[in-house]
DNA sequence: CCTATCCTACCGACCGGTCGGTAGGTAGCC
DNA sequence: GGCTACCTACCGACCGGTCGGTAGGATAGG
């Protein structure tokens, strides 16, 4: 029966897809063989392969699972909301979250890896990249004609926001000293008000 | 003798150097073979393991390369500065310049492989780049300390402003709509003064 | 209830190819 | 003669991927 087969396959599908995220997040993707993934998961190389196409369609679906999970969680849940200043508060708190609370693997690797992607597969993840960082600058230039925002270059804002959280993953750990509450809301601080205090005299 | 030595040597040493750097660069360290470089110079790859040790070490004499650059043409020249406020000013600046048009290979390099190092070598790296990041830190509690920042946790301010600067290599590409100049002021700007307009009644 | 048929999931063995690295020889300069 | 700089030829390990085969469960006919 469908239902039986939408059971059993997906499922094992999708601990292939897990195990291998997990160990191209640990080993990087060139250096992880497929007899590592297989053997994490107690198969054979062939028992793996009679799953998936190839390494690389593997690697593929990782990054546009987690290109689902980051549209899912941050950008569908914010896209809509009609105040640029609030739309762009909601985005960078979510996407910090979504790093420093869920940590999804799969989002490491699509920052990690997208290099080794080539071709058709590589341009699908790219567009969608793309569409996150229009979607940044759009919601910056609205912020700046609204008056509320200083004239700053909506791209430069757009790639300092991703440069700070892109680059969170490198150092941030949980259980540190600092809380993922506390990091969310320091960066958008920062952003937002600067660094600098506010001359008193002006 | 030595001085002969000194002159002929690393001239080819410094080839080696320079053309695997731009190799790794290019195709990432676990996809780039010996052979690759080798015949990128015209040797074989036995003539160049006559003048390295290993891949590995390749790529750490590449990786130290790379901070002697930025420390030579960045850290030394803003290290000193006793202003907190033009220290930091200087660093953000000469750090984007050192990025946007000098774009040197060593330093994408240290960016993206730095997990392909293990062990001592490794650590001797990462030594290097966390002074940086407490050099950074230090700047930034100082400026909070005089009065002149808001009190914003040194270590966010240390990280949102090198996830900045990490993330430039990945989109900038020079002869676009931004001068590096332009680059450079924008980002000091955002980050010290914000991106919302100081609200006119405060 | 039994048997023949089919299918999914999987395995052991193997392939062509590439990798980092090396042993041993040679050509030319001091 | 000795040293540096290189080359030819090669090694063992490992890679991504495939092939023939099979265990075991579902299905259908009698």
């Amino acid at each position: 029966m469908k239902t039986r087969a939408r059971q059993d396959r997906p499922t094992r599908q999708a601990q292939i897809l897990e195990t291998a995220a997990r160990i191209f997040c640990e080993k990087g993707f060139d250096k992880a063989s497929m007899g590592d993934i297989s053997s994490a998961m107690g198969l054979t190389k062939a028992g793996v392969y009679h799953h998936i196409r190839s390494k690389e369609d593997l690697l593929y679906r990782i990054m546009s699972y987690g290109m689902d999970l980051f549209e899912q969680k941050v950008l569908n849940r914010v896209k809509d909301i009609p105040d640029p200043l609030e739309r762009l508060q909601a985005t960078l708190k979510g996407h910090v979250l979504l790093i420093t609370r869920d940590r999804p693997k799969e989002i490491t690797v699509i920052l990690h890896e997208s290099n080794a992607l080539k071709g058709r597969l590589r341009d699908r993840i790219d567009a969608r990249k793309r569409r996150y960082v229009k979607f940044l600058e759009k919601t910056c230039r609205e912020l700046v004609k609204s008056g509320r925002a200083r004239p700053v270059d909506p791209a430069v804002a757009a790639f300092a926001l991703l440069g700070m959280i892109n680059w969170i993953y490198q150092w941030y750990r949980p259980g540190g000293r600092l809380s993922d509450e506390q990091l969310a809301e320091g960066l958008a601080d920062l952003l937002l008000r600067g660094f600098l205090a506010q001359p008193a005299g002006a």
